[in-house]
DNA sequence: GCCGAACTAAACTAAACAGTTTAGTTTAGT
DNA sequence: ACTAAACTAAACTGTTTAGTTTAGTTCGGC
């Protein structure tokens, strides 16, 4: 993962060797060519010709930014796991009953998960993971786990606060998590399930807390 | 998916055109090899020479009894779905206890959900998901659809017993699921959990039927 | 022992692809 | 205006691949 972590395109260069004028973001435009084509055709399906091509740029020059396809791709990848960013805020979490508390953290998440290009990045991460399998890795400690995370903190803290009974909050995090994707999110993975309306996503997420609460509730 | 439906290489042949001989069983050897190369490198990465090589047979052969990587593609994810036998047994399911049935029912889903060849095929259908619909429904269709089916027929027949609360016995056999595989296996697809011992499968459905029953247990 | 179908090995076609090179053009800073 | 670096289009290298063809071999049924 040669670290291709993308700078800034910094105006003032230092030796030589890489193109970094301040002027055009073709870096940009290549990345965004590759998200596109990488998330639509795969890592094998893509082609160099096909990302130089969208992003309006010449070949020599994506490989001027990126020294290989796997760069790219990870490259591609990084960037991804930056930009979506995790519906986390709790702050006031605290203020709200925990039925509340889980229907929204619910329903921000479910909305994300059900959005084509974060599938479309699993199914991705998913095929690719025997032979990136540091990108896969990046990819659940930087999203998932991260969620996971934050979801085992709330539930601790609502126990301790005597508002839920909650033992082990790791795994209850798990079960949540369960609850919320289910073999839905398996038959969207496969494209066999429509979006979505906000309705039934709240029918959803209403169960899913219903049927956690029964166990965890107070 | 041009009805490759794999007859028995019936000994008796009608026209003219295809290999039926009874003595070799090159068709099966082709089946196989192409089943561990797909698994192994996905549909793109895996080729038609490296195929042919690993079932020990000629290339022509291959295309002899497959017409393109395609149709093969094909006939090995309908032989797969042929291959796993679903743990669908109920029969004496009514002598026992909700939890007894539900635990044994998980524990026998979670090992077959475990398995290698099973993972690397979700991951293969969910990569080829855009490109061959029809075989990721056809999957679906014969595979979790069905233990859904059974699932929600079993909570159906123990609310009517009153051995159980389920209103909604769709709903619940999804949640039931969810439950049952959550991150972990999101995990396992990364390529990021290693098996798990029986002891802690144990443990987990454990957890699993017990969050289950809170809500729709009696 | 002969026929025909199944098979083999290997060469071949045509296309795609990653990555490089070349020769020339645009652009930004001085 | 001059210069150096970024850029372009296009040709090129070497490899891989799906699928075909060819010339010849094995084998079962009769």
């Amino acid at each position: 993962m040669t670290s291709t972590a993308d700078a800034p395109t910094g105006s003032r260069a230092g030796s030589r060797a890489g193109p970094r004028t301040g002027r055009a973001s073709k870096r940009a435009a290549v990345l965004r060519a590759a998200t596109e084509t990488f998330l639509r055709d795969g890592f094998r399906g893509a082609s160099m010709d096909d990302i130089s091509r969208r992003a309006g740029v010449s070949k020599a020059t994506v490989y001027a930014y990126y020294a290989t396809k796997a760069d790219l791709f990870g490259a591609m990848v990084e960037n991804l796991r930056g930009q979506v960013d995790l519906p986390l805020e709790e702050g006031h979490a605290a203020a709200r009953s925990p039925r509340r508390a889980l229907t929204d953290f619910a329903l921000a998440h479910l909305a994300l998960l059900q959005s084509e290009p974060v599938l479309s990045l699993q199914r991705l991460l998913f095929a690719e993971a025997r032979r990136t399998p540091d990108l896969a890795a990046a990819f659940f400690r930087s999203g998932p786990a991260k969620v996971l995370e934050r979801l085992a903190r709330f539930l601790e803290r609502e126990h301790r606060a005597g508002r839920m009974g909650v033992a082990d909050p790791v795994r209850a995090a798990e079960q949540f998590m369960g609850l919320l994707m289910g073999p839905t999110h398996f038959r969207r993975l496969l494209g066999l399930e429509k979006p979505g309306t906000p309705a039934e996503r709240r029918r959803h997420v209403d169960d899913a807390v219903t049927t956690f609460l029964a166990r965890y509730g107070i």
